[in-house]
RNA sequence: GCCGAGGUGGUGGAGUUGGUAGACACGAGGGACUUAAACUCCCUUGCCACUUAUACUGGCGCGCGGGUUCGAAUCCCGCCCUCGGCACCA
């Protein structure tokens, strides 16, 4: 191929990308230009980030990454005509904000104000479109009242409700816990403390009410990455089966066979199983320590037990042990029999033996299964230790335990039914129910600590607990002296007595209000629907605007594939329940983004010393370097390590675009033109799919050809619209000096030329026997023939096919063509 | 163990309705400019063999082993490894 050179030397022209920043970005700020028309006519464009916690540190130069990929899009869809709202704003309480305070004995709001004008100043720096009149802050009492009004909703829906279980609690922080917040190995992922199991009273969400609209609505989310949506399914955990009630008899105290319930029923214990078509087979029972019915038996004032005493201490011990040690499952199986009482099986009358053992968790199905040895790696492995028969009841070939499906055996009326068949009518005979059950749990939602929206409900002697009016919302966060946790379960708020101590609502008479403060996640499951409508005070958010902009058409950020993304999902649903949204779903596209590692492959951390502050880089290299390169980096759902070289190298490419305008030609040859719409169809197809590095890919190669071949001032102006999203300044500064009206970032996309995209002439692969030999440049859709007869004169292709005769021609157009011989 | 995503040069990565693998960038080597260095620019750069040669040419190459096909990174079968979610969940 012929290269005309130009000397790049000449071309070298260094700019000062400090003085672009400063000029545009004051400009940006004193036009308005990225002020967000709520009630316009045009189609919207909700582009939202996963808004960050402003902590201490600042951020590092991973946590823009997604920032600017959602800057990016939204400019795009801008000047693709769209009316965009891409906001941010500050998820303020928690705990890191109020630990800094106790530390440093400074009010947590003021740490918290501080580190978000630092924040704020470090995102600016980096030229985001934000239109800061739609900025919101959980902490603020003009939003916060909202969280509260829908803690409210919950409440009067019968989803909010006070519980008494023991919950985790984390000794460090001194609070209770969700189950969400822990880590695998149970510890806080805060902290990284044992968590213990400790009953108190707490407010729950019965977050499990909304578990199946949960599951079943994933399937509505066409544009969420796979593996979110299969996290969210795993921890939802379904399980379909049955519920079947086991009868129970009493053999030590017969006497109390025939004393039971006020109206002389049995007593029956319900299990779950998955399995209820190998009922035949369970010779079993085993039920959890903390199982209702083990805790009253073992009681001192019941005494129908033979060995009560062994029990009891199997549970104490039980108990004793951590999350870790009960659920592994590598360990050898404990349990104890509790004798004096057996269980019917009410498939065949069978007296089978009940055991205590911990490999039963109290909080899954009921607590209770009935145990099928034959058929259950867990129930073989423990009938061998306690030499409980095994009654196999599916037929296979395999060694036992088989947990697979077959036809029935040893099973009555049921021999040779199918697996799958036989659990409805199983469950039928024996009057059970076909039922499912979830690995979710309900949602822990009170915290002891200071730093949280208050709880806004109100106990009374008399009336007991009263929901604050709502006229009298926000309840606000008093001040306090002291921030510290308390450690008996209490909240620091407990001891403010002015604050505390209310008359009811409904009586008047002494009331107490609730200590208790919500958890971090409270703010953030319900705040992109505040970025529409965020200075409302009549209401969470106007009808009308919610119509227009929810949901979030495009929703970035990493991490919190479960939590925030449950929490969230579950609050919008009850928002949707009760009217307030339209939409059944918060976020229609979800876009997962890596992380940037430092440039020694670890974590950016201060532990490692090896944290990246983009105020630096920025000063150092200009912010659109930064943003060309963290886009540039590589898939933007990769994890990818920093490379000072590779930010050299964005920095170098713009300092080539910026030269070039020295450099423009009155007429440019056809390929250039060519290339520029391939260009603008792939920048336009690859923004829209979040293809950012092939999008700079495709733009440093038309540079690359402009340079070489020269380029018109209407190309290189068009060329500076496709950079405009990723690199704002340099484009902006560059329009100005083309001579063009302000703002680039105002002007509609660039259209394709289809006519362009088709070259009249092709270059044609040549394969020998499949082999690639060369290569053929020929007019578009040539025929065949023509084709063939131009390969048979390429050298390199005549060499394979010297002395053999051509068997077969297969020619795919303007692709390929594969010549195959004999012999 | 179950489920999901992935494995391509020295590096980040292109390319998957089967059709010229390694785009683009980094790094490396060589050269120009410079008193010198930096910057900038030009050339080379998957591996191996042959060769005075970086010229030709041939062979091998997308985790491994098979298969389908004129043709496989892409499709099928069987493995291995990495990352993520769940996990004594009945």
């Amino acid at each position: 191929m012929m290269k005309t050179m130009h000397n790049r030397d000449t071309m070298h022209t260094t700019f000062d990308h400090k003085e672009i920043e400063k000029k545009w970005q004051a400009k940006w700020k004193e036009s308005g230009l990225y002020r967000t028309d709520i009630d316009s006519a045009k189609e919207k464009m909700f582009v939202l980030d996963m808004f960050p916690y402003p902590s201490g540190d600042g951020l590092h130069v991973g946590h823009p990454k997604g920032y600017i990929a959602t800057d990016i899009y939204s400019r795009f869809k801008k000047m693709s005509g769209y009316e965009i709202l891409h906001p941010m704003g500050w998820d303020a309480f928690g705990l890191p904000a109020e630990n800094f305070a106790i530390k440093n004995k400074v009010h947590p709001r003021v740490a918290v104000e501080k580190n978000i004008a630092n924040f704020k100043a470090q995102l600016d720096h980096l030229g985001f479109n934000y239109d800061w009149e739609h900025e919101i802050n959980t902490i603020d009492p003009s939003y916060y009242k909202w969280t509260q009004w829908i803690f409210l909703k919950l409440l009067e829906k019968g989803l909010a409700y006070q519980s008494y279980e023991p919950i985790n609690w984390c000794p460090s922080c001194q609070t209770g816990l969700a189950n969400e917040d822990l880590e695998n190995d149970g510890t806080c992922e805060r902290c990284g403390s044992q968590v213990e199991k400790r009953p108190m009273r707490q407010w729950v969400l019965k977050i499990t009410d909304y578990a199946d609209r949960m599951l079943a609505d994933l399937d509505t989310l066409k544009k969420w990455p796979e593996h979110i949506k299969e996290a969210q399914r795993n921890w939802i955990g379904k399980s379909e089966g049955a519920t079947i009630d086991f009868e129970l008899q009493f053999t030590h105290k017969p006497e109390a066979n025939s004393n039971r319930g006020p109206n002389g029923e049995k007593a029956a214990l319900p299990v779950f199983t998955t399995r209820p078509d190998t009922l035949y087979g369970a010779t079993y029972m085993v039920l959890a320590p903390e199982h209702p019915w083990v805790t009253l038996a073992i009681d001192d004032s019941h005494d129908v037990l033979k060995n009560k005493k062994e029990v009891k201490a199997y549970v104490a011990a039980a108990q004793q042990k951590t999350e870790i040690e009960r659920t592994n499952a590598e360990k050898e199986k404990t349990g104890v029999e509790v004798k004096g009482v057996v269980a019917i099986n009410p498939a065949n009358g069978e007296k089978i033996p009940v055991f205590v053992a911990d490999y039963v968790l109290a909080g899954y199905g009921t607590g209770a299964i009935m145990a099928v040895p034959a058929h259950d790696e867990r129930d073989f492995a423990f009938a061998r230790k306690f030499l409980i028969p095994i009654v196999q009841v599916v037929d296979t070939p395999h060694s036992l335990p088989f947990d697979g499906a077959g036809p029935l055996i040893n099973s009555g009326e049921f021999d040779g039914m199918n697996s799958e068949e036989a659990k409805a009518a199983i469950t039928k005979k024996v009057g059970g129910k076909l039922t499912s059950t979830y690995r979710l749990n309900d949602w822990v939602f009170s915290r002891q600590r200071y730093w949280g929206e208050p709880i806004p409900v109100i106990h009374c002697e008399k009336c007991g607990v009263v929901p604050v009016p709502e006229d009298q919302l926000p309840v606000t966060l008093p001040e306090v002296e002291h921030y510290e946790p308390t450690g008996t379960g209490e909240s620091p708020l407990a001891a403010i007595d002015e604050w505390v101590n209310v008359s009811c609502p409904t009586c008047d008479g002494p009331a107490k209000r609730e200590t208790n403060t919500m958890p971090q996640w409270a703010g953030s499951s319900w705040y992109y629907l505040r970025f529409i409508d965020p200075k409302n005070e009549t209401a969470l958010i106007d009808p009308k605007k919610e119509k227009k902009w929810a949901p979030v058409d495009v929703y970035v950020g990493g991490d919190h594939a479960v939590r925030h993304l449950i929490y969230a999902r579950f609050w919008h649903k009850f928002l949707y329940d009760i009217g307030v949204v339209h939409t059944i779903e918060p976020f229609e596209r979800l876009e997962f983004l890596g992380f940037i590692l430092a440039e020694d492959g670890r974590k950016m951390s201060k532990r490692w010393g090896n944290v990246i502050n983009p105020d630096d880089i920025v000063a150092q290299h200009g912010a659109d370097t930064i943003r060309v390169y963290e886009m540039f980096m590589g898939p933007f759902e990769n994890t990818t390590a920093w490379s000072t070289n590779g930010l050299v190298g964005a920095q170098r490419f713009l300092e080539r675009v910026y030269g070039l305008s020295d450099h423009l030609s009155d007429t440019e040859p056809e390929a250039v033109t060519v290339l520029l719409h391939k260009t603008i169809k792939k920048v336009a197809d690859d923004i829209e799919s979040f293809k950012f590095n092939t999008a700079v890919s495709a733009m440093m190669i038309f540079l690359n050809a402009a340079e070489e071949q020269g380029v018109t001032k209407a190309s290189y102006g068009t060329f500076l619209k496709l950079l405009a999203a990723f690199a704002p300044h340099i484009t902006e500064e560059l329009w100005e000096r083309l001579g063009n009206d302000y703002s680039i970032h105002e002007q509609p996309f660039p259209e394709v030329d289809e006519s362009k995209l088709t070259e009249s002439t092709v270059t044609i692969g040549v394969q020998v026997n499949g082999r690639h030999r060369g290569s053929v440049t020929i007019s578009r859709d040539a025929a065949e023939k023509d084709v063939v007869s131009a390969a048979q004169a390429d050298p390199d292709v005549l060499r394979h096919l010297e002395g053999k005769e051509i068997m077969k021609v297969i020619y795919v157009p303007n692709r390929i063509l594969n010549l195959v011989t004999g012999g």
